[in-house]
DNA sequence: CTGAAAGCGCTAACAT
DNA sequence: ATGTTAGCGCTTTCAG
């Protein structure tokens, strides 16, 4: 029964060696043209397929790429990995999930990766500490960061302009009119969290603005939850919030709404970041800075399999420049919301 | 540099022969308190790990369970794969993930899995042909399907008990008065809609009503967004309406309030199915069926464990009961709502 | 271009 | 309990 065909069986059919089966199926193979028949013909009758294991072991190529998440909460991810394992899929690789929260989940992960002799690596949002990226590097197994970037060691990562997108959301928000600016933070550990924070700062300054309120959300709606009480609850209120990511966002927007009683945009403007599907969503119609989730899976996906087929082992960053997209949820600037400035 | 160490070297440095080594880390197999030391120390100092590999070739165990999936857009497919996958890592296996629209994508992705030796598939609300899941048994790898059964071929299977949720929303919605009691429906394709349907036509039948409306939103938001549109644009419209899923009856709480100006539950009732995170969310407030992703996870990580280990492949299907969670997205019946009638 | 032969790293009889 | 030996199914020299 579940007995799979060897090429040994195929050869035996059509007659040739058991190693002209094996170079027919092997791309970069020389085979004459009539062995190729004979041997694809008996291959078809078997319902032969080469063993991807035994392939992988000897060439040490498994064609399988390890994905470390963490959050599934956040709609930014699920997104993510279905862009990334497709795109994979295309590529003739295929995907190994991880769910891995803090880094010290991640060093056991990476060990199970390597047991697997998995080709490359890509962490979503999911910090390596330098020594785990180091041991990769020693390993040989190439890693791309999703979504967060490192300090000190080089590895590649891709990531959307952060930084831009912070001093962006600033700008519209000053243009809107707006005196009393908040922000709601993200994990101070992530790198995306500190670049929106430092960007957003920037843009403030530059138009001779400071920071009229900071809370920390961690990324967690119950977190933003929180953190808006504290921010809102103070007796002069901010009249816009810049909160780290859409997640977070639509927190901020229930607790202003249903339980502080405050309109939006009316009382205080709301920006968030992702554009998430459901930042469209007519309950949240949410002003947002667009990660472009498509692209961003692409240019990881091309700068691992270079990073595979290449071993150069050149590491670059990457960061995708995403539009603000205007909705509802922030009061607009008087002259036309006007993206390009 | 990255060189692998082999279990020769490990043998060699402990002074032992290859196959002690392989005993050592074999689980099943004997091995004297003191070569396990030996071999421990030299493995450690060595930092040697077996290579898996190797290790699936030879015991035709690959210890990767494959994952098949579809849409990401409804947030409760993150919340599956994430039990699921951590469930999965606890017991030694590993996930592979696979993105499929349709049957024709599941049948590539099943030869895929073939070429891997995965030791089982994971079917997330997918549904397979008959004669997928026949070629599935035939090559020995046992299947368990996630919300989603089978008509005909046995195959494992892990669901809510869908046609007692049905049934109950029903009950729900009659003893809350309503008269005019719609449905918008999911993919007919999907088992999982077919039972909704069935058994909360059945519940209204029993209480002596008829569906009032019914309409097909295909799963997806924009699909609910249009049924919802066409059941309410009729003139006279119905006073409560269950939407086949979460995801969906958010499209339709968004429709009827910012498109049509209706209120909820004043105007009319919303009831979903799923409980998603966002449905505990105060812009939806969602009365709904929970699904138990969590023991539903777990029961079908169980389930297909048993079929590996066991190979005795009886197949079997399990409906897990879960709760109608009233919130506040439909009115309530007169005495005190209560879950057990 | 092709067959014979040598492994890849490991497990599983088979002896001892 | 442990070493020896024979493969798992394939790719890759190496001759020819």
């Amino acid at each position: 029964m579940g007995d799979r065909i060897t090429a040994a069986e195929v050869a035996a059919r059509a007659g040739v060696s058991q190693s002209a089966v094996s170079r027919v199926f092997t791309p970069g193979a020389s085979a004459s043209e009539s062995t190729a028949r004979k041997v694809h013909k008996a291959a078809k009758e078997l319902g032969y397929r080469p063993n991807t294991l035994a392939r992988a072991m000897i060439t040490g190529k498994s064609r399988i790429i390890g994905l470390v998440v963490a959050h599934m909460d956040n709609q930014f991810y699920p997104e993510v990995i279905e862009n990334l394992s497709r795109r994979l899929q295309e590529e003739g690789y295929h995907t190994m999930v991880f769910m891995a929260e803090n880094t010290d989940d991640a060093e056991k992960v990476i060990s199970d990766f390597m047991d697997y002799q998995v080709d490359g690596i890509i962490t979503a949002s999911v910090g390596m500490s330098n020594d785990l990226t180091a041991r990769c590097r020693d390993a040989g197994i190439p890693v791309v960061m999703f979504n967060r970037t490192q300090d000190g060691e080089q590895v590649s990562a891709v990531s959307s302009d952060n930084l831009s997108g912070g001093r962006r959301v600033a700008e519209f928000l000053i243009r809107g009119g707006h005196r009393r600016i908040g922000y709601i933070a993200g994990w101070e550990g992530a790198s995306t969290q500190r670049d929106r924070e430092m960007g957003f700062r920037l843009g403030l300054n530059m138009a001779g603005q400071e920071l009229f309120a900071h809370e920390t959300g961690d990324f967690s709606y119950d977190g933003a939850t929180q953190a808006a009480l504290r921010m809102f609850g103070a007796k002069t209120r901010p009249d816009a919030v810049f909160v780290a990511n859409d997640h977070m966002a639509f927190a901020v927007m229930d607790t202003l709404r249903y339980t502080l009683g405050l309109r939006i945009p009316e009382d205080v403007s709301v920006v968030g970041y992702d554009d998430v599907k459901a930042a469209a969503w007519p309950s949240y119609n949410l002003t947002t800075v667009r990660q472009p989730a498509n692209q961003m899976a692409a240019q990881a996906v091309l700068m691992l399999l270079d990073l595979i087929n290449s071993d150069a082992q050149v590491s670059q960053r990457i960061a995708l420049q995403g539009p603000l997209i205007v909705r509802g949820s922030a009061r607009l600037p008087k002259e036309q919301a006007d993206e390009g400035l």
